[in-house]
DNA sequence: TGTAAAACGATAATTATTCCTATTTTTATA
DNA sequence: TATAAAAATAGGAATAATTATCGTTTTACA
């Protein structure tokens, strides 16, 4: 892989935010310091940072993706009025989470655990190969 | 809201499988009943029925949306290889389940726990109205 | 510096989802 | 049971997010 200073320049916009973005909102901000870049290339650019696990893509369910540069372990919070995604402090229990909804948050209406990997008859059956 | 056979159809199609199929699988499934039900239609009472909360959307970020009629409390484990969704029993610990991910499961390359609700900011702005 | 591989920009294409409208179904009630 | 208003539908057009294509530009390195 070849350096670019247009994924360069995507990281370290979403390096210097907590705001969770959409490629969109990335792609308007990485246009004022590269004025011709393409949508298209902001796309090619998360999916490839993502691979590489240097970014992670955090599905809303609002449409769109976004995407936060921070991989360390740590939880978010949603709210389906703004459509604005926040930071959690990973918090050990789940259930206390759910109890603790009064903590100031806003309401908390649905908790989702996900989970993603490669299943074991995935594993299996690239094994046989 | 009115009673419609197509919606009690895509009801009980949703809560006899455990696949967490998405809205154009539903469609396959329940065209078989209804051939002349449009994919509008799916969508339509998806959405319906997930506002009224008997249906859960889980947003894998693979592209389209899963649907799983069991609101009981639990957690999900999706395949990036074979695109499918598994249900967890809910977990106390979200740590245990990062440590416990050799339980057969296959590989745990990413936990994500997300909240949804509406946030203290909105819920400010919402009261002022 | 020259060249092959990788990345880009522009734009077309695709896919999931929503919107629109005339028609049909449902429900309440006479 | 007949009827009229409200709600839902089918079919298809429209939209929005994302991916693919392809000729041009950058990058890496001999």
């Amino acid at each position: 892989m070849n350096y670019s200073r247009q994924r360069e320049s995507i990281k370290e916009y979403l390096m210097s935010t907590k705001e969770h973005p959409t490629a969109d909102v990335i792609y308007q901000h990485v246009k004022e310091a590269y004025p011709k870049i393409s949508l298209g290339t902001v796309y090619r650019n998360l999916t490839l940072l993502v691979d590489l696990g240097e970014v992670r893509k955090i599905s809303t369910g609002d449409g769109t993706e976004h995407y936060d540069a921070d991989t360390s372990a740590h939880s978010h919070y949603y709210c389906r009025c703004c459509h604005r995604v926040m930071d959690l402090e990973v918090t050990p229990s789940v259930d206390q989470i759910l109890a603790a909804s009064s903590a100031g948050l806003g309401t908390i209406e649905i908790a989702n655990l996900l989970f993603t990997g490669v299943c074991q008859s995935c594993l299996n059956e690239q094994s046989q190969k």
